[in-house]
DNA sequence: AACGGTCAAGAACGATCGTTCCTTTTCTTG
DNA sequence: CAAGAAAAGGAACGATCGTTCTTGACCGTT
């Protein structure tokens, strides 16, 4: 069946679901996927299809992958603020979802499976039908990243 | 002292703020900008010297006139999730913010008066050191965006 | 060992990016 | 009413965008 792939797909999807957490989905061209992840332009498309359909993948991955582990930490209690493992939804939900149905439904449904690992939290049980544990959990995600990210190498 | 330029600097710098909270940073082309605020391009870049420093001015122009607004709504107790006021803020925090190091200041700034307004609104005076109040109405507008803004014409 | 199909390597595509230059028009000023 | 300065108009710059094409190397199959 001919020469077989010289990578692992869902360690590129991985790789690339971390480049997308860092910058907008513009600011990452496919120049610096393909630099990142180690692998070729044909394959990057022959895979996935477009830029947009390894963006895709590597937010349902991250999906998949990260966001089960962070439900478990935050129905335990812990403090998952300085975790930058939201960041890729923060993204996603910031400045794709306006534009982008599927990226739209993906948020929508992770924020479902926050809120009620939310709702499970040990110190949330008082909290009425909104979710403003999620929201709070957002928002302090939100200004630990904008402040502390001005001079890291990402 | 030669022709006098043929519009407002403010009208100008509000509708790219206004775009600018639409759609990220690298999402709005300067021939977005040119077309959408009816200025030439060799205007737009005598008046703020480049896109960055428009969007920079368009920022400073919205933390300005926009916010002081909110935060009066917000001390008064009043429900602003509805509100796009904070979308230009959401998207300056969490993708330009990282990248630029005045935008940061600019947003730690904006996170200061809102917190302060927050702080005196009635329903947080219960609230301790922690800026919860401030960081739940961040989530809250970040998830009203990416879930009404699917399908508007913006 | 020869085939056939998949992958890797890299050049190249048109389109668009932010920015600059040149020309023409329009206004203020003496 | 000239003279000069600044804005408008628009073409054009090199660079980079996402995507595709062409060529040759590789490997499982018969």
């Amino acid at each position: 069946m001919g020469r077989p792939r010289g990578f692992d797909e869902e360690v590129v999807t991985a790789a690339a679901a971390e480049l997308f957490a860092g910058r907008a989905y513009d600011g990452v061209s496919v120049d610096d996927l393909v630099q990142q992840l180690g692998v070729h332009r044909n394959s990057l498309y022959k895979t996935f299809g477009s830029k947009r359909g390894l963006y895709l993948a590597a937010l349902r991955w991250h999906l998949d992958h990260r966001l089960p582990p962070l439900t478990e930490q935050l129905a335990a209690g812990a403090e998952v603020a300085d975790d930058p493992a939201l960041d890729l939804l923060l993204l996603a939900a910031v400045e794709r979802a306006p534009r982008d149905v599927e990226v739209a439904a993906l948020v929508t449904k992770a924020w479902q499976e926050l809120d009620q690992a939310l709702q499970r939290a040990p110190a949330n049980h008082t909290d009425g039908t909104r979710s403003t544990a999620l929201n709070a959990l957002l928002g302090e995600r939100l200004r630990a990243r904008a402040t502390a990210a001005t001079t890291d190498p990402s």
